[in-house]
DNA sequence: TAGGCCATCTGGTCCT
DNA sequence: AGGACCAGATGGCCTA
């Protein structure tokens, strides 16, 4: 806990800013919620102010044009209103790629994203709820910490064998880290999560802002 | 039903 | 020119 109390909680408010809307929220899963192999992803985008003759790509590919007709569409604009030299379909088909390639990008975003989830100690089980991002980043971040605190306190251990120093005594017992993520279980009860957030409450954590 | 979290689309910027 | 990265916007799903 001591090391995100170290993180300042305008920190946080700038972070929340420079997402805008409602990035801040509970410690809460997502499963439901991860579909991005044929998710929904068919959003009218505002289709007042671009060129959006057909609607969004759908797929892993990027590649959909179904339901694109450069008939219909309005002439070629750039980001200034400007008309463009290419053609809407090649327009269409170049958006479509990008798309398309930042949509790999992201997915391999979330895949580090698993794999930071699956090295740090949370319950990995099914029945327990994936860690949102956000706090897949904040716990890594603890136990990176704890892990070097640990690796201090052994260092100073080996020195004191070795040399028969006096053991520094402030370091708290060996596994007792105060920047462990959550104590004495794997398996993080609701408070615990809470914990785990800078001065006991934070807008990170529902459980803390539904605090009274 | 509101809020949280997410995936996706999109335009801008920077780099190669 | 094309790709990578970023941030804003939007809508869907889920939970309290």
């Amino acid at each position: 806990m001591a090391d995100l109390k170290s993180v300042p909680a305008d920190a946080y408010m700038s972070l929340a800013q420079s997402y805008g809307q409602s990035f801040y929220g509970a410690l809460r899963g997502a499963e439901g919620t991860r579909n991005y192999a044929g998710g929904p992803a068919v959003l009218d985008f505002n289709p007042s102010s671009r060129d959006r003759s057909g609607d969004s790509s759908d797929d892993q590919t990027g590649d959909d044009e179904d339901s694109f007709d450069p008939t219909k569409g309005s002439p070629s604009y750039d980001n200034e209103g400007k008309l463009t030299g290419k053609k809407p379909k090649e327009q269409r088909s170049l958006r479509l790629s990008i798309n398309a390639r930042e949509r790999r990008r992201m997915h391999d975003l979330n895949d580090a994203l698993d794999g930071l989830r699956s090295v740090i100690p949370y319950a990995h089980s099914p029945s327990v709820r994936k860690l949102s991002k956000i706090a897949t980043l904040l716990l890594a971040k603890n136990y990176i910490l704890m892990q070097a605190q640990a690796l201090e306190e052994m260092r100073r251990l080996v020195a004191y064998l070795n040399q028969g120093q006096t053991l520094n005594t402030s370091l708290p017992p060996f596994g007792q880290s105060s920047v462990y993520p959550y104590p004495g279980t794997n398996v993080p009860s609701t408070a615990e999560k809470c914990s785990a957030f800078p001065a006991g409450t934070s807008s990170l954590c529902k459980h803390c802002t539904d605090k009274p």
